[in-house]
This record gives structure tokens, sequence and C-alpha cells, in this order.
DNA sequence: CTGTTAGCGCATTCAC
DNA sequence: GTGAATGCGCTAACAG
């Protein structure tokens, strides 16, 4: 009544090897030498008998997992997803697992996955954009080794981030090149750090073209808070909008239709991450496409560089790339 | 040095409190009856250490891990994130962990995939639309427990899948309804279970509706199969198009306004799945809503029942329903 | 009710 | 070079 599959243990191949259970052992890892017909034996024994180490003594008698955990608010958002993905299949390469933990958004829920998860893994893989500054503060160390995603640097943590700063610059001065000389932006979630990257550059537009304009208008992250800004938006006479991300300007967009107010004859929008469904919308959106992939490559070679003794980079910065198409046009007036 | 984190072991806890061992390890799993005042010692001295129970330990001794895997061919498709996103939250409330492999659709890779982190797990939850049937039945036996999305019954396996014959069958009457007597079938990846469902669809169309015509196009699976295959849908000289999913009527959809074909007016387009971004295409996706979130769920509890020793349904279909959108609309001609 | 003992399956000191 | 013993941290029989 085998349960477990692969029941075979070493002992078995010990026995049908006509060896001890050290000289297993160090055949499977090919450590020190061993004479080359007794490995030959073992090496027969086991292929014989389908046996594989059990990862799970394993991990406990080494004191490593090969399993890393990612936390992520939530797999609605292509752009964790896409982080994610990344991720994965570099940490992958390198024959690493990857234990995924949804906080569903719940903020004060991803302290606890993140410790938690930590226990059955090697390292944790934090994006949490909506966690306080002083929570993540307090939770890093307990988290060593550990890599922070999309926040600014952090203090004895390796932080892998895009330039949303840089990124949302780009875009203004998209719009203003464009004629745009009053603008509104479409917030994200309150004391976010997304947001504040997004603020921060709108300050800096505002430094850079002196009578440019813009206005704020409070948002959210998601498709809906997109929709319901439309008249918040207008009402500030802007004439071009700088939405948050993607999924708000695809909310937006699809409102503004609606309403019958031209994109971008009446109103120029723009986004932000370039998610796949970007170029589908109508018209196809403005916006700075965020290398979610190579993030989550990244995440993982600062992971790997911990994992191996090493320091890993304290911060990497990863320019989006501004993809022009046909929500912006020259400024209405 | 402490290099793991909760590096307090039960020994200290035992020896804070004065206690053995097996009286920690009974309070900690509230077991069997221990004396009160005992218990209030250990539980202060647990809570004064910090200490929490090794999970790689617990695994090895109890058998089992509080884990399952989770097998997917792409993270790039919503569907299956969807899933992930059901199963994982589900998995979660029952005290679960999630491990993820993602096979980055390399078909062959999925059986080693699924076989290798079913060692480090308890059971494995398998989205392999591309396997041969003969691979899978060769495979899910020394995976059991297992839990198979989207295929057709197995034998010894519980599936979950949602049922896209008859949900297709909707899309078709719903065409034929509005006047369509000639359509194409945009169709997905060939050999796939999902494409086999879809033209069992068009057989039992076609022979519901005398009258009736269905072309079929070769296609794919993602936004660039639907962009392709436009020449050849409209060379059909259909009036409606069933495209294989929602990617492919995007992108689909996508190279009709390019080549000024109004849509419904000249073509009717259908998807199937319903993405969360096809109500913002343009004109908004006439679709069929397979709900990702519930399969997820369902995939869990058909993995617990078993988890638990109990038997798992066979199968669990799930019914979508029908989106009308303005895609679709009476037969041009 | 509590403490002692024996493993879970493996890697790794030690002696030989 | 190889085998015998020790322990990773914990749970579950087993006595007391």
């Amino acid at each position: 009544m085998a349960r477990t599959p692969g029941r075979t243990t070493i002992t078995d191949v010990a026995r049908q090897a006509g060896v001890s259970l050290s000289t297993v052992s160090r055949v499977m890892n090919d450590n020190a030498t061993v004479d080359a017909e007794l490995a030959e034996r073992v090496r027969a024994a086991a292929l014989a008998l389908g046996y594989t180490a059990s990862p799970l003594a394993r991990s406990l008698v080494l004191g490593r997992t090969q399993t890393i955990a990612v936390v992520v608010p939530d797999l609605e958002n292509p752009t964790f997803v896409g982080i994610l993905r990344g991720l994965s299949r570099a940490a992958a390469d390198d024959g690493y697992h990857v234990l995924i933990a949804d906080s569903a958004e719940q903020v004060d829920e991803e302290a606890v996955l993140a410790t938690q998860t930590r226990r059955r893994t090697d390292g944790v893989v934090l994006c949490a954009p909506r966690m306080s500054d002083a929570e993540l503060a307090a939770l890093l160390p307990t988290l060593t080794p550990a890599v922070v995603v999309n926040r600014p640097p952090q203090h004895g943590t390796p932080v892998v981030a895009a330039d949303y700063r840089t990124a949302f610059g780009g875009l203004i001065d998209h719009l203003h090149g464009l004629g745009h000389r009053r603008l509104a932006y479409l917030a994200g979630p309150p004391r976010s750090a997304a947001d504040a990257e997004r603020r921060a550059a709108v300050a800096d537009g505002l430094e850079r073209h002196p009578g440019l304009e813009i206005a704020i208008v409070p948002g959210g992250a998601d498709f809906d808070s997109g929709a319901a800004a439309r008249e918040a938006v207008t009402a500030t006479g802007a004439t071009g909008v700088l939405a948050f991300n993607d999924l708000v300007a695809m909310g937006l967009l699809s409102t503004l239709a609606e309403a019958d107010i031209r994109v971008p004859a009446d109103l120029s929008v723009t986004g932000c991450d370039d998610i796949p469904f970007a170029r589908y919308t109508t018209p196809p959106l403005t916006t700075a496409a965020v290398p979610t992939a190579d993030l989550g490559a990244r995440a993982w070679a600062a992971m790997r560089a911990q994992l191996e003794g090493g320091e890993a980079d304290a911060a990497v910065s990863l320019e989006p790339r501004l993809v022009a198409r046909a929500s912006t046009g020259p400024a209405a007036r």
C-alpha cells in the first residue's frame, strides 16, 4: 500500500547494491571519490528501483528546500503575474521551485503569509505595494534572505523595481510635446508606493515644464476606478489624462466611449505597464512598457545571489519603454 | 549566526518550560489531554521564545507537506491564472500551500514537472491541455492523488472541467438565432483537448440546425493566431465567426478593424472564456463566461477530498454562461 | 497524564 | 575508499 510515490528509500538501494547507505549517498551526490565499480553498481540499483532521494529528508538535513516563496497581492493583476512568470521560469532554470502566496489584497495578511511561507522555503520575494514602510522595515529582517519588488530601496534587502518615476515622466513629456498644457493624473491607491512614485513624477514634470498644470484626481488600481472617475476627470478641464495604470486607463476608455468623448480628439489617455491587452483597446493605448518578465528574472537573480552566500545588488532599476499608440494625440485646444 | 529564522527548536521550549519534548509536541498539536497548568507553561515558553514547529520536520515525520503542486502550461493565459487564483485561495483557506510549476508550453516537460513537484507535495493538480491521452493515462497513476483540469473524464482521477461543448453550442445557437447560416470556427491548437470539445460542439450544432454551415479555419490559442487568420476567415464567406477563445477573438477583432470590416455589421465575432478584458474590446465581445475561480476552487475540493482519504467526484462539470455583448448582431445577408 | 525511545530519509562527521 | 554512527526537528508508539 505505497501511499507515497517513489517509496523506495536509500536503504533499499544500498541493500540491492550490496553497499552501505553512505556509499549510496555519496554516489547520488557524486561526492568524494567512490570506487568506479561500486558507483556503477549503485547507479544500476538506483535505476532499477527508480530511486530518487526524498526532497523532504534532504531539505531537513541540508537546511535548504530548493524552494522560494513569492508573495503577491493579487493574481488578477497582470503585472504581478508577469513578474511571477519571469521569476518562476528563472528559478526553475536553476532547479528551484516556487511557492506562491496570494494575499488576496489583504494588506494585513501579507506579513503573516510572508513569515509563514518563509519557514518552508529558503527565502521570499515580496510584492507588497500597499504595506506601510514601517511594517516592511520591521518585517524584512525576519525574512532574510528576501527580495523586494517595486518599492524604494530598502536597508539590508535588495530591491528590484521598474523606474515608474522616469516612465511616468516620459508620459508627461510625451503629452507636453503634443501640446497639452493641462493634464490630470488619475491617481492610484492612496499611500501605495506605486502612487508615490507617480506623484513624484508629476512634481518633476511640473518643474520641467513651466506653464504645465496637472490636476490630481483620486482613483484606484483597477478597471472600476477608471470607469468611476470619468466625471471627475472631465471636470478638471484637462486635455490629457495620465491614468495610474493600464487597467485604470481601460476602465476610463470604456466609459469615455459611452459618453461619446472621443479619444484622442477630445481627450488623450495614457496608461502604464503595457499589459498584453493594452494594444487591443480602442484606440490602442499609449503607455509605458514595464518589463515584467525581466523584473521577475532579476528578482530571482537577486535571490540566488543571496542563497549562494554572496551579496546581491542593493537595488536594480529597470527602465520602462514609452509606447506611443493611438490613444494620445495633439491637444484639443 | 542564526541562518534559519525561528531557529528555536522544540527542545528549547521543553527546557524553558521544564517538560519533555513530547509534552511540548502534544500541546502544540493540542493532542491528548495535557495537564492545564503544564500546558499553560508550555504555551508561555513557546510564546516567549517565538517558537513554531518546523514545517519541514513535521512533513518528514507526518508524511504530508500541507502543500500541493499545480502544473500550468503558461501563466500568460488568463484562464489558467484564474484557475490558479481560485485554487490557491481555496487551498489557503484550508491551510494548504501551493507550489506552482509553469511548463512554459513545453508539452514534454509537463510529465517531468508533475513527477518532480509531486515528490515535494501531497498531490498535483494538472492543467495540461495539450498532453496526449496516452501520456496522461500513463502519468496519472504515478501522481495519485491528482486532479485533472479541463480534460475529458479520466479513469481513476477526478476531473474538474468547464463544459466547453455546451458553452460553444450556446454560442452557435446565439448566432443562429441572429439569422446567421454560414459560420466559421477559428480553431484552436490541433489535437488539444480544448479544440476537440469545440469541434464536437460544432458537430452538435450542425445536427441541431439543418441548413447551417460551419467552415473550419486552422488557428491557435493566442492573439497572433487570431490576427493571422483574417483572410482565411473572410474567404469562407461566413457572417459569423466562432473564435477558439477570447484571445483569438481579440486578435481577429484588431485585424478586422484595420481592414475596415465592421463588427458586427459585416461580421459577428464570438470568443470563449470571458477573460476580464473581453468587455473592454471594441466592440465588447460576446463570449461564454467560464467560471475560472470556481473551477480552481472545485479542483481544490476534489484534491482535498482525496487528501482526507475520501473519494472525490469522478467528474465535475461547470456550465459557462453566455454573455451577449456588442460583437454579435443580425446576419449581414 | 507524562517522559523515554524510536524512527521519518537522508548527509555527514568519524573510525577503519 | 568504505561503513558505522550521529543528528536535522519533530511525532507517535511505548512504558511508567
